[in-house]
DNA sequence: GGAATGACATTTA
DNA sequence: CTAAATGCCATTC
């Protein structure tokens, strides 16, 4: 069973385009709650795979970590790699790149691009 | 119900 | 930008 919370962080997390990257303050914000919880819930159920939660980065452009250290994981690669096959590239710390217009946040997206 | 934890954010140095 | 300290909210033990 999956709190209201939680499936509130998984509908935002489905609603992220391909191609874009949401930040956990900007989901906390929508839900009215703190990146801790955001990051917290995604953590401990992955409930659905349909849900694109590696598009979900810091708010300081960090892809953060989804191991518990930033940028230190081995699974963060693979999550860098797959939005990398979004154009949503980082540089060699795990910063995004948003030099590119390839590549633009959804909260950027959703505020007026 | 209480303590501990964690895919973060913000401020200060 | 990097590093450290503090706050935050929900889940888990």
């Amino acid at each position: 069973m999956v709190s209201d919370f939680s499936q509130m962080v998984y509908n935002l997390c489905s609603q992220i385009p391909m191609g874009y990257v949401s930040t956990y303050k900007y989901i906390a914000e929508s839900i009215n709650s703190s990146p801790r919880a955001v990051g917290q819930v995604l953590k401990n159920n992955p409930n659905s795979p349909v849900v694109p939660c590696h598009r979900v980065i810091a708010s300081n452009y960090f892809i953060g970590g989804f191991l518990g250290k930033w940028g230190k994981g081995k699974e963060i690669e693979n999550k860098k790699k797959k939005l990398a096959e979004e154009k949503v590239f980082f540089d060699e710390k795990g910063y995004l790149l948003r030099n590119l217009r390839t590549v633009s946040v959804f909260k950027d997206f959703h505020h007026n691009k």
